[in-house]
DNA sequence: GTGGTCTAGACCACC
DNA sequence: GTGGTCTAGACCACA
């Protein structure tokens, strides 16, 4: 079944999101081969155009190279998806501190409690 | 203006959040009035009973009561609303761990990179 | 405004527990003057007829009595109204029964239950 | 056949009263499937929105569970059937003390005039 | 087929 | 005007 789009959001970008994190959680590995537009188009029920430039931004990003006839695989450059990983990442650290503080968190709150938690965490994975 | 909505997620869970976290921060202090059942339709560009719908959820958790022929209005037991934003608070910390985890950090990762973009941010105010 | 009634039961019948309810429990006072069949059945927003038949059956049961031009008025007879006021209470105690046994008590418990909350009654009686 | 409803009390309250009545008394068993939404709506000519919001308060509650596409079922939480119960018979004692006060006994003689029926009761129940 | 959500529009009681 | 209830009928996801 297809994803879902949040509306409001241009959904080549949504689209984009949902490759990269595929790239950086390692879903999809370095030198694989992408499934081809209209497949992919397809799969998200998406227009081809939009599949399209999802794609060509992955691919200026430099996390997709395309071979001619053979298709688009995932950049083989480690070191380009490690700096996406902290990109996205940087992301959910900034929207994570917005949302603490709209929520009255002060940074050593937000932090404090983040710290609780993981150690709770621990004491349950312990138990295990 | 209309907000817009996520799809697959029920509009009334996500009227209930929106009002919630607007309770939580303040922007709507115990005591005061909501808009009309009808009028929050409007503004939210959603059905009445969708928005009768929230409300009364609300209500049920304690958050709002309503006054026959007045209006609703915000809570003023403020223990109650600190526990909402504690809960808040909670799944904004599960979600940001689960995200960073999908990212591939460790919790020690996780914690450092927030550690280390909150210094940023305080250098940054300083010099303001 | 007008009472309600229930469905699925004869309205006069409702009519009659209704004034029989206000002899009994004194709001109504012996050979004290009821409204006219006109007042009544427009009081409880009903037809004349319906209002005239409760008012002849309760004259039957001897209730309610009848001068010829001056109107229907409140027996004096004391007995009556006490018996009235037994049966009503044999109707209710009939009822509670019932409604006990439905829920699966005993005759034991339900007995006990009454007691207890009875007995809570009167200590928070004593409080005040 | 349909059952009839009080006017003046909402009919999603009724259904909900209803359907707890024949859960605690047992008429309905843990873990015993209920009707469809639209099924219970057709039984008791009520508009299928009636009845599913009867239902998910019951559900609210923890009296039933859903299963997606199989069905609402009965709880199997014995001590919430229990917790309810006694809810319920709380509520018939308090109101059959209210309504024997209305007909103007005491404490004393509406728990004597409860006994006395009992007995009565068992005495007939010897006969047989 | 199931539960769940949503809209459109009506009616009511309260004041 | 307010909140509250109800109906009629639609659409969706799940399996």
């Amino acid at each position: 079944m297809a994803e879902v789009f949040h509306p409001n959001i241009p959904i080549y970008l949504q689209l984009i999101e949902s490759v990269k994190r595929k790239i950086v959680s390692g879903e999809l590995s370095p030198g694989q081969r992408l499934p081809s537009v209209r497949d992919l188009a397809q799969t998200y029920e998406v227009n081809p155009n939009t599949a399209q430039r999802a794609l060509a931004e992955l691919e200026r990003e430099g996390l997709v190279y395309s071979e001619r006839t053979a298709g688009r695989f995932i950049t083989n450059d480690g070191g380009l998806i490690e700096m996406t990983r902290t990109e996205l990442a940087k992301e959910q650290i900034e929207n994570f501190i917005t949302e603490m503080q709209r929520l009255g968190f002060t940074n050593e709150q937000l932090l404090q409690e983040l710290e609780q938690k993981l150690k709770k965490e621990e004491r349950q994975d312990e138990r295990k």
